[in-house]
DNA sequence: GCCGTTTTCGGCCCGACTGTTTTCAGTCG
């Protein structure tokens, strides 16, 4: 997504917060709301288009065009000032608490002068929240609860925004004259779910004007350390950054230690010592002379330990050391090796995209195949008709015809309900390529009807993949509470697929419950979930958590050849 | 605030769940 469209998506977010704390008309909060969503999941860059031209994106009118362009213009918006005067940023804080809502919030901060998170967990911890209408005991049990969930991300933030700062910056640094070699490293380059803070590296002779130009990036809130060898900064939105400049001879040695992972790291240093070798991030040394053997690449020096070069999203400590010494590392999937998305939406139901737009970005990716499925009627906001499927399947078949490089999928994503079932009888989902299905509701089911929920949908002919297995959204909601070993079995006696959905919010599967799936000799499916043409690209988030799964091309179906792929979609 | 083949007003994605109420407000997907 361009940096712009992400920022006014951002600022029309909070005001459509503003708006309802504030008690505005929910129809306004909403207007905003979805042009929040419309511009951030717009292809083109906003900076520097027009009213008119801003207009045309659906659902932004005259007066958020005229706000988008003031922004544009001067950097902030004088209706969003206003509002920020009146409700301290710590009051909307509070709404990202879930079961917390702005009017709730509004409540707190009025009644009783909250406007923080600390102060909510004083007032609840002193049972103050009781005596306020609409608040009891319960209330108070669970807000508490939200408040753990979110600081159980521990002030992580999610991998896709990482990502953009890191590139921006490896780029930015990238083009200073003197830099051999920039790269991220640390926790993103083994692309964990949630990142701490974002770690890049230069090489370079000198290091002070590569210091001075990350101090000086735009998104720089504070500096927290400025020195010769590393420099701290903190971004507006509150993410750290380290910057070390290395000398170009110590790259490979210095990116091999500040990838990480630290249980790696004390692995590979073990075997340095009984190699009577010393490893650090200057190099490879030998313990008793200190003289060099390498450090130039992180190759060289894997292979002195005796090891091939490990990928980064391996680095755990699970097992990869014994298996690289074996000679047994797993031929991991890449991103190029995927032939086609598997579940994505359109403006049929929730999607920002048309089907046309959808069906153009995933050509342009080269994909071989491509699945549409829209969302199944029992997710009721999405009004979804047997009428209207079955016009997009018609509108599917002929572009089909259109697109020769690449087959079209019809498929749904269906709503597994609280007795497993789902949306349509068999003989409607005989007609789909494909059927997806997910949990959307019941999330509080207990440990068994959850379990025999999603075992029934495995079971179901019809139903190839399992959405989101454990519907889990980073720092919002934890997974479902189910016996998952169940359901890898069920899926594996089924022949039905889990999804590793790539949605930064989502990466769900996640890693752990990759490697466990897998030991019940499970397929899976990486697909982007995307709901906007801009969502397409979130694939190489899915590939990350499927690489730090062990998996490879074989496990995955949407890597196989179509033959193959329909073969196993095939009901029964 | 946005939108329009019932078009410049009057709708706006709908339903369920929870905890608080005693008939409903707030939150969520």
């Amino acid at each position: 997504m361009p940096r712009t469209n992400a920022e006014v998506q951002a600022l029309l977010q909070e005001y459509a917060d503003l708006v309802r704390i504030s008690g505005g008309d929910a129809f306004k909060a909403r207007a905003y709301e979805k042009a929040a969503r419309a511009v951030g999941g717009h292809p083109a860059d906003v900076a520097g288009l027009d009213v008119k031209e801003l207009r045309e994106i659906p659902g932004v009118g005259r007066s958020i065009a005229e706000k988008i362009v003031e922004f544009l213009s001067s950097g902030q918006v004088s209706a969003v000032e206003e509002r920020r005067e009146h409700i301290p940023a710590g009051v909307r804080e509070l709404i990202a608490i879930p079961q917390l809502g702005p009017r709730k919030a509004m409540l707190l901060h009025q009644e009783l002068g909250i406007s923080s998170v600390d102060a909510l967990v004083a007032a609840i911890h002193g049972e103050r929240l009781r005596d306020l209408k609409g608040f009891g005991e319960k209330t108070e049990q669970n807000i508490l609860h939200g408040i753990e969930l979110l600081r159980a991300s521990g002030g992580r933030i999610l991998l896709d925004a990482a990502m953009e700062v890191a590139e921006r910056i490896v780029g930015e640094l990238s083009a200073l004259p003197g830099c051999e070699r920039c790269a991220y490293a640390g926790s993103l380059r083994r692309m964990r779910d949630t990142i701490g803070d974002v770690d890049i590296l230069v090489a370079a002779e000198a290091s002070a004007p590569f210091m001075a130009a990350l101090v000086a990036l735009p998104e720089v809130a504070e500096t927290l350390a400025h020195g010769e060898k590393k420099t701290s900064i903190r971004t507006a939105k509150g993410l750290q950054v380290d910057l070390r400049v290395l000398p170009p001879g110590s790259w490979g040695a210095g990116l091999q230690y500040f990838t990480g992972s630290k249980a790696h790291n004390i692995r590979t240093r073990e075997i340095a010592v009984r190699r009577k070798l010393k490893l650090s991030e200057y190099g490879l040394f030998h313990a008793k002379s200190g003289r060099k053997i390498t450090s130039e690449t992180e190759e060289a020096i894997y292979e002195r330990l005796g090891l091939p070069w490990i990928p980064p999203t391996l680095r755990e400590d699970r097992g990869e050391i014994a298996a690289a010494e074996r000679g047994e590392l797993p031929d991991l999937i890449t991103e190029d090796a995927v032939r086609g998305d598997l579940h994505t939406h359109t403006d049929l139901t929730d999607g920002l995209s048309s089907l046309e737009a959808m069906v153009e970005a995933a050509a342009a990716r080269g994909y071989a195949y491509f699945a549409v499925t829209d969302h199944a009627p029992d997710l009721a906001m999405q009004r979804m008709t047997q009428e209207k499927m079955l016009a997009q399947r018609a509108r599917v078949r002929e572009l089909d015809r259109v697109h020769r490089g690449m087959r079209l999928l019809h498929g749904t994503e269906l709503n597994i309900g609280p007795d497993g079932e789902v949306d349509w009888p068999g003989e409607f989902l005989a007609g789909f390529d494909i059927c997806v299905a997910s949990v959307h509701s019941h999330f509080n089911q207990s440990r068994d009807r959850l379990t025999r929920r999603l075992v029934r949908a495995a079971e179901n002919p019809y139903v190839s993949v399992i959405g989101h297995p454990t519907t889990r959204r980073i720092g919002k909601r934890p997974g479902l509470d189910a016996d998952f070993d169940a359901v890898f079995e069920a899926c594996a006696r089924t022949g039905t697929a889990l999804e590793i959905n790539s949605h930064p919010e989502r990466l769900d599967l996640c890693d752990d419950d990759i490697l466990r799936a897998k030991t019940y000799g499970v397929k899976f499916a990486v697909n982007s979930d995307a709901h906007s043409t801009t969502h397409l690209p979130y694939l190489r988030y899915g590939i990350g958590m499927a690489q730090r799964g062990w998996l490879t091309d074989e496990d995955v179906i949407n890597t196989w050849p179509l033959g193959r792929l329909r073969r196993f979609l095939r009901p029964g």
